[in-house]
RNA sequence: GGACUAUUAGCUCAGCUGGUUAGAGCGCUGUGUUGAUAACGCAGAGGUCCCAGGUCCGAGUCCUGGAUGGUCCA
């Protein structure tokens, strides 16, 4: 038998290394086997609730690393709360509808025009819930628990019914209106493009400058003056119903050589357009600012019925024109704001071809929209209006599949007004707790200056916008039929909009006095995606019994204060009066170490799913635990690594206490915390402490602050100083000596509690290392969270205690200088000399410090002086081969001579049939 | 251009109501151990606190302006 093996040196199976890439998955699929999630809930049955709701993802594309620290920051909260007394389920959602779906049916070689609406929705549902799988797989091997069996995905149609309930009742109380709104119009495909679906070119067109005879001057001009305006789409003047100018800019009213007609162009143009207009020296009469010229009228080119506004916008630049812009609200996103901001009407003068109508004139009906610029001008010249036409070239949208240019087009929308609550969604958001807190300002300006929320597309995959339009054209928006719509998608899905006709969708015998003949035909614009999630308070969490509205927190990135939270507080104030949430937690974005944006092209992004393949989920999650997620965040493979280590830390160090507590068995041994030794006192209200910061610092839901903790707890208070100190009691002592197994009860307390405290965050870690330890429950998340717990005056021992920290510091230096100057290798191999002050003294003294044990010396003296003072020499006598430390007693003991009296001692003890001969070094 | 926000050691982060030589962990360097060993201890080197003004006896901390980055709008 060797000499060490009279040591109580430990083992466990707990591994140093996790191969976590290998076993995370197991362990996975084992919660789910066990119905991990589900036992949690049912524990809490009868506890107060806590709802966290899902921000739904979009059902496309694989998942990225912003996605996995919004589900995981989720499971961190969902856990926790779970594992302290809180019954907080947690179902997860999809966003399933929307125009990126279409687009990926579209690459995929399918062509909407070449069937039905219903069989184009049935494809898109099907590539949405593909979708949904691929995500939802990737999600729940991020270790999240939830509810994945039964997830809400808003093409189900007990959402879809929901959500069209909600539009009832907003119709209901009068807030959803029909208005005209400027959409990029494809007059090749005959339909409206979203942003994504346009692409830019270079295009010839024809510019054309032309003077507008003033009508009201307003006391600023007279009507002999021409404001001169420039346009590159001489169709839409047609639609010309004002000119806009920058508030701020000089005009100069002109009177050019030979002419009698004065002119208003911008001070700054002046010269390039009196060559362009071929003026000879023109006479500068006035100088205006935009401003000044403001609600000035003039007659349209060459509809004397037709009075156009002068209005002012910072959309106006000073590049190139005039300085004044014709303006045709129907024809354009700024010409459209400005038009609203001055009550404007919209007109339209195009059909959906491209083709002019009746109201752009009897010349321009039936003409196609690109081929009227011979026509404007002959009219312009007519009128004497006409001053230039240049060809310019510029970067043009077109249609991405027929690449044919596309126009800007009036079509009807619906509208949500947000005016008539917007001072309830205002005083609502007071009420809900930001963090961080600065999210209250800036939700409450965005909706404080948000304009009205246009709700169509004119789209396919969608939930449909339930109105009905009668004989006349009448829109009906009835709440009762919008009710009845709903009931029929709650039984059929939505797509049965589109199967059926508005007379089979109405309810039997409906009549309408604008539909004399009972003739109906229904909207086939369908719904903003937002509206979509934005109802999920009421698809989800008032649909589902055993979930809250409103619920007690949303989490998601700082986008969504555009997105989701907007979404949700409108819908949910305008129906019930009420915020949906009680507290919001908004995150940053994503990017590398270097603060660029992830792309292929730069090489720099972190998958998620790659990284817990090829380190661990865990990783992942402590990442997201290490960094403060309320800013945005940095990742790459050097902050993994660190991490990384951290995770290794953390894990050696639970190894450790694991495999000291072998010999341990918590009902037979514990030791009271008033009879635990000195050391083990502080150690325990130590802990006991940080419990207490941790609870507190989960409360702010501030985890990069308890990452810190963590770390300073595991690497100081325990790896650097306890454990240090503590292997020279659990490997040393009698196994069953008071001492050790009063420190044995620390390992073991700290161990099952730390365990507790980590699942959240390391769920996979925390099931492994529950499973070497000794306690009933059989998974760490079916435990209950540890709490503080008074100790008796715990506050002045760790008080007392730092006096001892500080006198160890000074010990340290002066340890590592003599080892510098190889006086000594090892503690061990010194003897130190103390001089202390009173109050150390005192202090050490009150505590029942053994201070040669805790600076692991192997002889010290003390005495009281005026400052303190260390002085190292090297120990006396032998070294006992069992504890490694200087004795003056070697061989004391007849029995074992190598030993000194207190080894022989214990090993007399510990292995009473032992004699000297059988043991070696 | 607007709303909101950030900028402290190589990295991740502390620095409360302004007050002595600006901190922690990791990493790095050196070193000790070899009974936590692809582990553990000890020590050390790293910072013009984004820049410029200002207030003050005194500013990383307050004020003004600017630079750079971010999200959402326009």
């Amino acid at each position: 038998m060797k000499i060490k093996d009279t040591l109580h040196l430990g083992h466990t199976n707990f591994p140093m290394r996790g191969s976590l890439p290998k076993t995370e998955p197991t362990r996975e699929k084992q919660w789910e086997d066990d119905h991990l999630y589900e036992k949690r809930l049912d524990l809490n049955k009868n506890k107060a609730h806590f709802n966290l709701h899902d921000g739904p993802p979009y059902a496309n594309g694989n998942i990225h690393i912003g996605h996995a620290m919004n589900k995981i920051s989720k499971d961190i909260i969902v856990r926790y709360k779970n594992m302290t007394g809180y019954n907080a389920p947690y179902v997860p959602g999809w966003d399933t509808h929307g125009l990126p779906i279409e687009q990926q049916l579209t690459k995929a070689g399918y062509d909407r025009k070449s069937m039905s609406k219903a069989d184009w929705r049935r494809l898109a549902h099907d590539y949405a819930l593909k979708q949904v799988e691929m995500q939802k797989r990737d999600f729940k091997r991020l270790g999240v628990l939830g509810e994945w069996d039964n997830p809400y995905l808003t093409l189900n149609p007990e959402f879809e019914a929901a959500q069209v309930r909600v539009f009832g009742a907003m119709a209901g109380k009068g807030y959803i209106y029909r208005g005209l709104k400027p959409v990029y119009w494809s007059w090749s495909s005959e339909s409206a493009l979203a942003e994504a679906e346009v692409e830019y070119h270079d295009l010839e067109s024809t510019s054309l400058f032309y003077a507008n005879r003033v009508k009201d001057g307003k006391g600023v001009l007279d009507n002999d003056t021409y404001l001169v305006v420039w346009t590159t789409t001489p169709f839409t003047i047609t639609a010309s119903r004002g000119i806009t100018v920058g508030p701020n800019f000089d005009y100069v009213l002109v009177k050019p050589k030979g002419q009698t007609s004065k002119y208003v162009v911008a001070k700054a143009l002046l010269e390039e357009n009196a060559a362009r207009f071929g003026w000879k020296e023109p006479e500068v009469l006035a100088t205006y600012k935009g401003i000044d010229l403001d609600k000035i009228t003039v007659e349209h080119p060459w509809d004397k019925n037709i009075t156009e506004l002068v209005m002012n916008a910072d959309h106006v630049t000073l590049d190139s024109g005039t300085g004044l812009v014709h303006t045709a609200p129907g024809f354009g996103e700024d010409d459209y704001n400005v038009g609203m901001k001055y009550g404007l009407p919209i007109d339209m003068t195009v059909d959906s071809k491209g083709y002019l109508m009746k109201s752009a004139g009897s010349d321009f009906e039936g003409k196609f929209y690109d081929d009227v610029v011979p026509l404007v001008i002959e009219k312009l010249k007519k009128a004497g209006l006409w001053l230039a036409t240049e060809k310019i070239k510029h970067s043009y949208p077109f249609d991405w599949r027929t690449k044919k240019p596309i126009i800007w087009r009036a079509v009807p929308q619906w509208f949500v007004s947000i005016e008539p609550f917007r001072k309830e969604i205002l005083d609502q958001i007071k009420d809900v707790k930001f963090y961080p807190d600065w999210g209250e300002v800036r939700l409450y300006n965005m909706i404080k200056d948000r304009g009205d929320w246009v709700i169509s597309r004119q789209r396919v995959w969608g939930v449909p916008l339930p109105i009905f339009y009668a004989e006349d054209g009448t829109p009906i928006v009835d709440e009762k039929l919008i009710d009845h719509v709903a009931d029929l998608f709650a039984k059929h899905g939505s797509t049965y909009w589109f199967e059926h006709t508005a007379k089979e969708l109405l309810p039997d015998g409906y009549t309408n006095e604008h539909s004399p003949n009972g003739k109906f035909t229904k909207e086939e614009d369908i719904m903003d995606v937002w509206f979509d999630s934005g109802s999920s308070w009421s698809g989800v969490m008032q649909e589902r019994s055993y979930l809250d509205y409103p619920a007690d927190v949303y989490l998601e990135g700082a986008d969504q204060f555009r997105g989701w939270f907007n979404s949700n507080i409108i819908t949910s104030v305008a129906v019930n009066g009420i915020a949906p949430y009680k507290s919001v937690i908004a995150q940053g974005f994503v990017f590398d170490d270097k603060g660029q944006k992830m792309s292929k092209s730069l090489g720099n992004i972190i998958s998620p799913n790659d990284v817990a393949n090829q380190m661990g989920t865990e990783i992942v999650r402590l990442w997201v635990m290490s960094i403060d997620s309320s800013q945005d965040v940095h990742v790459s493979k050097d902050i993994l690594k660190q991490v990384s280590e951290s995770y290794r830390k953390i894990r050696n160090t639970m190894r450790f206490l694991l495999a000291n507590t072998e010999d341990f068995d918590p009902k037979k041994n514990s030791v009271a915390f008033s009879d635990r030794e000195p050391i083990d006192k502080w150690m325990t209200a130590d802990f006991n402490q940080f419990i207490k910061d941790w609870h507190e610092k989960m409360g702010r839901y501030d985890f990069y602050d308890l990452f810190k903790q963590l770390i300073n707890f595991v690497s100081n208070d325990l790896s650097a100083f306890y454990l240090d100190v503590a292997k020279d009691i659990v490997y040393i002592d009698e196994a069953d000596s008071s001492e050790r197994r009063s420190m044995q009860t620390v390992f073991y307390e700290i161990s099952v509690k730390l365990t507790k405290l980590l699942t959240p965050f390391l769920p996979h870690t925390a099931e492994e290392l529950w499973e070497n330890l000794k306690e009933p429950e059989a998974y760490a998340y079916l435990s209950e969270a540890p709490r503080f717990e008074k100790l008796a005056d715990a506050d002045n021992l760790l008080k007392d205690w730092d006096y001892f920290f500080k006198f160890r510091d000074l010990v340290n230096k002066e340890l590592e200088n003599a080892r510098e100057k190889t006086l000594i290798g090892k503690n061990a191999e010194a003897a130190l000399q103390v001089t202390l002050t009173e109050k150390q003294m005192e202090v050490f003294d009150h505590l029942q410090l053994d201070i040669r044990k805790l600076l692991m010396v192997s002889q010290l003296k003390e005495t009281k002086g005026q400052e303190t003072k260390v002085e190292v020499t090297h120990a006396s006598g032998q070294v006992d081969p069992r504890d490694r430390l200087y004795h003056d007693d070697i061989g004391a003991d007849t029995k074992f001579p190598m030993f000194s009296k207190k080894n022989a001692e214990i090993v007399e003890h510990d292995f009473p049939d032992l004699t000297s001969e059988q043991l070696e070094d």
